[in-house]
RNA sequence: GGGCCCGUAGCCUAGCCAGGAUAGGGCGCCGGCCUUCUAAGCCGGUGAUCCGGGGUUCAAAUCCCCGCGGGCCCGCCA
């Protein structure tokens, strides 16, 4: 069996090559480089002339106090050594290098032939136990494109540090305890009913059950206020006006919700009217914590699951499925909540917060550790966190904090990641300094939050109280419709099974790819019609390159052409540029692929999946035919190139959860 | 009031942490290419005061300071 295998192409990357040589030869002259800080700076060239990839080597030369002539010098020297380094070129402060093609096509082809479709994916020498806490939406409207988010960077995380070799365990936190779940089962109530009628998505049903309850509880809540203030005399005040004004708005919210089900709307207004809806929710509320009414235990529980249920099926179609799904209010169930109080008392940090127990964690900020470790910056001001209501009941963090523990604990977890909205940066930091106030050290700094910013609809804001939302259901449908048209305009011939197989994977596909491709801490406004824009930079231009590199394989052996792996002509591939261009490519991706595991960056992936899709449909369109390629061992190096294009386009697609397809 | 995130062509986006080579892509728009392995493709053209102003540096989209615009957070809410 040849020798070479992804992981020796990852040694070989030009990344690597240049920063182990420049490293050696600073420290054959006495300075001591870190390979990682030349690693980060290496940069493809921007003139082929000038070689494939450089290193501004003069920067380090001056940084350390070198001899910028007698540092390249050395370098070049180590690097001539290498097979995979045909030229050094000084150019302009940088040290480039020009790859042997030859040389990385047969590196490639040894790994390919020792690997097969496992291409590229070199594991982790330092496996770790890993959770990933992802989606977690609030149980009482469907999912919309901004869980989607959420969604899809924590199941692509996940899928990703699987993929580097990591045991991972992904985790629904099923926040049941909240207020709003409490209206949502209050609205069942009033209505009269207890369980989602047949045939309806029961998320959908659950969200307009919820919106109209709110809504209507706010109306109630507004109209008293307005009683009040007249009462008062002050029916001219300027809260008074601002307080109407926002009874209109909601009251228009209010006619919308109605036209969606006329009959479960006047059920509900009809029994809201003359109660006081604030209380009936939080007496509501809290019979569910104490767990004093089995009935109605059992309804919140039975609503709470359907509506997951419907969760469940949403994600199914995108490919996302969660290992364990956690109920918040198992936590306040068992002693894990007051277990996690008791330790706080006995802690150093432990105060009363205007007459509520509470952790002071500002003091924790002292250490520059764990400043670093949470990215704090210096001087920053974390308020007390409060642990304990003065009525004796609990709060979201309190919960969090005992829930993370418990992630540590049944997993036996080295880390643990939590992708969570920025907007919970306050809350995810407390929790985190809470755990090493309590003396879990080692939780605190090992908890991650993976924070991504909200995603906006071009028109006006989402909000769930109010029903307003376009659900991913609807998304998803949309995009398959988009879909389904294109297939039927350019594959009229095919089946109709097959026809709407294609358009669901490519439908979906596009959604996830579109997610995923703007940065996590970017604010997103998501236009349906870009990212179901079936050009270049999608998941169907992905697809369709996949598609069409199997497309390849498959009328070779059709033809009754295999690889020959014994008579392959390495050196064909620096004949034409793009075939050049391509082998250069594919040796890269071990870097490429390791380095977003291993800063959890699967943007990365999506760069180079969309670079790699463009060569490859280049070289395709150049007109260089594989399949008709009549010398045999240059036809072998071609299909290899080919076969591993298509393996690593396939893995690399699995692991933002889409579905490679072999036709479109 | 304090803090955090974002600001790159008409639109979307990479690069910023770890400063260096003419700021990469995509969409749009204009013009080409289907009798050879899939045209959801390819080729050519068009388009950028890198939000503004200072500073540090041999060198700034990148670092620092002051502003501007957008979002978010500062609850005994979740």
């Amino acid at each position: 069996m040849a020798g070479a295998s992804s992981r020796t192409l990852l040694e070989k990357s030009p990344h690597r090559l240049l920063a182990r040589a420049v490293a050696e030869a600073a420290r054959s002259l006495g300075a001591e480089i870190d390979p990682r800080e030349v690693e980060y700076v290496v940069s493809e060239s921007p003139d082929p002339r000038l070689g494939d990839y450089g290193v501004p080597l003069a920067r380090f030369a001056r940084r350390h106090r070198l001899d910028p002539g007698e540092l390249a010098e050395r370098v070049r020297e180590l690097l001539q050594e290498e097979p995979l380094v045909a030229e050094v070129v000084e150019a302009r402060g940088y040290l480039n290098i020009r790859l042997s093609a030859a040389e990385a096509a047969r590196l490639l082809a040894e790994a390919l032939r020792r690997e097969g479709e496992a291409l590229g994916l070199v594991k982790t020498e330092e496996p770790m136990r890993l959770v990933v806490e992802h989606t977690s939406a609030n149980p009482v409207h469907p999912l919309h494109i901004g869980h989607a988010r959420n969604a899809s960077l924590g199941d692509t995380l996940a899928r990703l540090l699987r993929a580097r070799g990591h045991w991972v365990e992904t985790r629904f936190y099923i926040n049941d305890m909240g207020r709003q779940v409490a209206v949502m089962v209050y609205g069942f109530r009033l209505a009269g009913i207890s369980s989602v009628p047949e045939g309806v998505k029961p998320d959908h049903y659950i969200g307009l059950v919820y919106a109209i309850t709110h809504t209507l509880a706010d109306i109630e809540q507004l109209k008293r206020r307005l009683e009040e203030l007249k009462k008062q005399g002050r029916g001219d005040s300027e809260e008074y006006r601002e307080t109407l004004r926002r009874l209109d708005s909601l009251v228009a919210d209010a006619a919308r919700l109605r036209e969606r089900d006329p009959e479960l709307f006047d059920r509900i207004a009809e029994a809201i009217k003359g109660r006081d809806p604030d209380r009936d929710i939080s007496e509501i509320m809290r019979a569910y914590e104490q767990r004093s009414d089995e009935q109605l235990v059992k309804l919140f529980r039975s609503l709470v699951e359907q509506c997951l249920c419907g969760f469940r099926e949403t994600l199914e179609r995108m490919n996302i499925r969660h290992d364990k799904w956690d109920w918040e209010s198992d936590l306040a169930w068992t002693s894990m909540v007051g277990r996690v109080l008791e330790e706080a008392r006995r802690s150093p940090y432990y105060t009363i917060h205007r007459g509520a127990e509470a952790l002071n964690l500002q003091p924790l900020l002292e250490d520059p550790v764990i400043r670093k470790a949470l990215g704090v910056p210096e001087g920053y001001e974390v308020p007390p966190l409060i642990l304990r209501r003065s009525d004796g009941t609990t709060l979201y963090a309190t919960r969090d904090i005992a829930y993370t523990l418990k992630k540590f604990r049944e997993a036996n977890a080295d880390k643990v990641y939590n992708v969570v909205a920025a907007e919970q940066r306050l809350e995810q930091l407390q929790v985190r300094l809470a755990l090493i106030a309590l003396g879990y050290r080692r939780e605190g700094l090992n908890t991650v939050h993976y924070a991504y910013e909200m995603v906006n609809l071009p028109g006006q804001k989402m909000s769930g109280r109010r029903g307003r939302y376009i659900t991913l259901d609807q998304l998803l449908d949309q995009a398959v419709a988009i879909a389904r048209r294109e297939v039927e305009k350019r594959s009229p011939s095919l089946p109709e099974e097959e026809k709407q197989r294609i358009a669901e994977a490519v439908g979906t596909a596009a959604v996830r790819y579109a997610l995923v491709s703007v940065s996590a801490p970017k604010p997103m406004t998501f236009d349906i019609n870009k990212a179901l824009d079936f050009e270049q930079s999608s998941a169907p231009y992905i697809l369709y390159t996949h598609a069409r590199a199997a497309n390849i394989l498959a009328k070779a052996k059709q033809r009754g052409i295999e690889i020959d792996w014994d008579n392959m002509d390495h050196g064909a591939a620096e004949e034409n540029p793009l075939r050049r261009r391509l082998a250069i490519q594919l040796l890269q991706y071990p870097y490429i692929f390791t380095k977003a595991a291993d800063e959890q960056r699967p943007e990365l992936l999506v760069a180079y999946l969309n670079r790699l899709a463009d060569t490859f449909n280049k070289w395709y369109a150049s007109g260089d035919s594989a399949v008709n390629e009549p010398d045999p061992a240059k036809r072998s190096l071609k299909l290899a190139l080919v076969a591993a294009t298509k393996h690593i386009l396939a893995n690399t697609l699995r692991i933002l959860g889409i579905e490679p397809i072999e036709r479109m």
